[in-house]
DNA sequence: CTATTTGTTTATCC
DNA sequence: AGGATAAACAAATA
């Protein structure tokens, strides 16, 4: 397993990485639109209504909201993406040959932004409201890094599922927007609890840092990742989650790799106790 | 050739 | 109803 792969798993800060390969084509009228309907990321879009609407405008802003993307146009309109597990955005100079996984491609001001997912784990929606944002867009938890975020609201949701890994609720995206696999492990690691304590066994304490991880990793994954997908320190887990005899870089010991609440998770045995 | 891997959603069972 | 589990998705890789 490599490095290079696990890198492409669009989480929180990937995800606002690859919205940004799109500014250059903004506010410019788009000439062409190339999609292939059909395809499964395409299920309940009209995609001939889509072509047909956005050919001739032009795209005013791109907003990120954990693994959420939306892409504003210049008519209110509301293109909305999700990366899946392989999907990727990028821009291309013009002339652009359109390659086998790329799905969507608007050509706008020299450039092709281009949706491309070889897997078509990804979706494309597309609202063509003009007076409210979709609801897609509306209903969304709390970002993590915003104010509404606080330790209540943590609290209040690991009472509700009390019941639950730790490692399990951690991926639900209807309460922590944006964290993916390695995030989790990430966070988990760094806080000192392992994957799969039940919830309702943390300790005041545990909450309580736990909730300034969740934090810091969105923060730190953010700063490193979402400019320029710079590799992140030796001093975090990341680098080594996926070696096989991988060393937590706290204490040496080699790192455990097992399913936890079905996904491959790894950890510490000496920092992470259950 | 087959088995595995990978994240998310959906379905099903308890 | 919350939670566990498995399947499905598509393609690369071992």
């Amino acid at each position: 397993m490599s490095i290079e792969r696990t890198r492409e798993m669009p989480e929180l800060a990937e995800v606002v990485y690859y919205a940004r390969q799109w500014q250059v084509g903004l506010n410019r009228p788009i000439a062409r639109v190339r999609l292939h309907s059909g395809k499964r990321i395409f299920r309940g879009v009209d995609t001939g209504g889509l072509v047909a609407t956005l050919t001739g405008q032009r795209l005013r802003r791109i907003e990120t909201h954990g693994k959420q993307i939306r892409v504003l146009a210049e008519g209110g309109q509301s293109l909305g993406l999700h990366l899946g597990m392989s999907g990727r955005m990028l821009a291309e100079s013009l002339p652009y040959e359109s390659g086998p996984h790329d799905h969507l491609a608007l050509e706008a001001g020299g450039h092709a932004l281009i949706f491309r997912d070889p897997r078509l784990f990804g979706r494309v929606r597309w609202d063509a409201g003009t007076e409210r944002a979709p609801a897609w867009w509306r209903d969304l938890p709390p970002d993590l890094l915003s104010e509404c975020f606080t330790p209540e609201a943590l609290r209040a949701t690991l009472e509700r599922h009390h019941r639950a890994q730790i490692k399990a609720i951690l991926l639900n995206q209807a309460h922590f927007p944006g964290l993916g696999n390695w995030m989790v492990d990430e966070i988990l690691w760094r806080a000192g609890i392992h994957p799969g304590r039940r919830v309702g066994s943390l300790t005041t304490s545990q909450v309580n840092r736990l909730y300034r991880t969740i934090r810091e990793v969105c923060a730190d994954a953010l700063e490193v990742i979402a400019d320029d997908w710079s590799t992140p320190p030796d001093s975090w887990l990341f680098n080594h989650r996926w070696k096989d005899g991988g060393r937590c870089p706290k204490t040496g010991v080699i790192l455990v790799r097992e399913t936890v609440a079905g996904r491959t998770t790894c950890w510490s045995p000496a920092c992470q106790k259950l």
